[in-house]
Parts: structure tokens; sequence; C-alpha cells
DNA sequence: TCCTTTCATCGAAGTCTGTCGATACAAGAA
DNA sequence: TTCTTGTATCGACAGACTTCGATGAAAGGA
């Protein structure tokens, strides 16, 4: 369970955050900082869900696609949606980009934000 | 010169992106995964132009943090201000804060990001 | 000129990350 | 049960990253 916290951190009269805030919202962004991840995000805002089968598209081993998933889950961005037989299906997880949108200072509506961003998310 | 590309990838409902876009995008996603780097940015953001031996209070060697001041400079976020005697004052670069945001969908002005947008950074 | 201060760069050490092949696991199908 | 298929995990390796001390460069002040 993990819940995202709402917080401005990088737009212009953002107030000081605490360290561990910015361990937070760090971690989030490396989750980011990767365009192999930052791919597999857009596949799955695009689409909904996803096998991940579709992913092996991306031109990498199947390995390395897995870690790059978990890597994405264990950051709260996407989650599993539900599996059928072997294949596990994927699915964008809107809260925690709205909280990252949030941070930097582009929420197009906070109130929306701060009510679903309290939402848990499974892991 | 930069500029800054004008695109959604992350949010539900955003289309698909181009390989250059990830790595653009990724590249600066990667530059705010640092907890030292939030943390100058977020500094920045709430007052404004800084002198660089302000962020000696974060705890670090003086070489780290002119080394994190590189990563966030080359990554268009922050800029050089001015200048005074040995002195130097670093600001937030607003627009390539918007663009992330933009990019994650949570603008709020979608045509004031596209109008700031496109002015060209200096390095 | 020489010294001090501020910042950038260099080189090195240790750690982390992305990637892969091999392997294990889980769910059906035969 | 045994086999096949889709995923996850393990172990290893190369490259990238964070950090530091040492050094260099630039701007004043004495």
């Amino acid at each position: 369970m993990k819940k995202f916290a709402i917080v401005t951190c990088c737009a212009p009269g953002a107030p000081p955050l605490r360290a561990k805030e910015f361990e937070a919202l760090s971690s989030r962004f490396k989750a980011l900082g990767d365009p192999t991840r930052l791919a597999i995000v857009n596949r799955l805002a695009g689409r909904g869900e996803t096998c991940a089968c579709e992913f092996n598209s991306l031109g990498l081993s199947q390995p390395t696609i897995s870690h790059h998933l978990r890597v994405l889950r264990e950051a709260g961005l996407i989650a599993v949606a539900r599996k059928r037989g072997t294949w596990v299906y994927y699915r964008l997880v809107p809260e925690a980009v709205e909280a990252l949108a949030f941070a930097l200072g582009g929420s197009s509506e906070p109130a929306l934000v701060l009510a679903t961003a309290e939402a848990t998310v499974a892991r």
C-alpha cells in the first residue's frame, strides 16, 4: 500500500520540502528517467490495459522488459490490471502521474488531484 | 540554444511518441531523479535567483554541488542568472518545468505552455 | 604583485543501473 | 502427468553515476 504525497516542489513559489519528500519524489522521477520505461508508460497511457508481451516489440530481451516493469511498478506508476492464463496485463496509475504533474506545478484541477491522490495503490 | 518539445507522454490518452522524444524527455526526468538536485530546484523555485554558495548547506562537498548544478543546467532546468564577482547566481527555467508538467498531462494552460515553450533557452 | 574567495574541472573510488542468458515458476493444453 | 508458453527471478558484466580531494581559473582586495 502506498500513498502519493501532495506537494509542489519545482514550480515558482513552491514551499521548501523535507529530505524525505525529496527522496520520495526523486525516486519516482528516476523511474521516468529511462527512455524504455517512458515508452512503456506512454504505451499504457495510450492503450489502457496492455499485455506485458506487447513490450517485447521494444527490441529488448524479455528479462529486461520485466525488470523495467518492476521498477515502474515499485514506483507506483503502473500496476497489474489482471492476469489471464500466463498473460499479465498492466495499466497506468493515473493518480501517480497526476501527483508528479502537481509536483511540477502543472495540475489543472488541484482539487481532483487532492481527491484521487489519497487513494491507496496496491503493489 | 535549446527548445522544449511540447508533447504529452504519460497521461491517459497520450499519443505514441518517437524514440527521440523518449530520449529527450527521460533525460530531463533523470535530472530530477536525484534528491539533491530536486532540493536545488526546490530552493530555486522558492527563492528565485540564488547564489551557488547557498547550496553548500545541503551537506555535500563543493565539487559535488557544482556537478549537480551542471547536470541541471545541461538539462535546461536551471540557468545562470548573473555573476557578481566570484559569486554565481542560478535561477529556475520555468518553461522547462512547465514542459515536463505538460508531458505528464497536468498543464493548466496548454496555450501558455505552447507559447513559452518555444522560447529558446540559453545554456 | 600576491593572497583570498568562489566556482569549475579533473581523476579516482565505490556504488548503482541496464542488459543479457540461464533458470525457476505458474497456468493451461495434451 | 508432461509439455508448452508467458513472466519473474538470478547471476554476471559493462557502463554510468555519485561523491570526494586535488587542482585550475577568474575576480577582487590588500
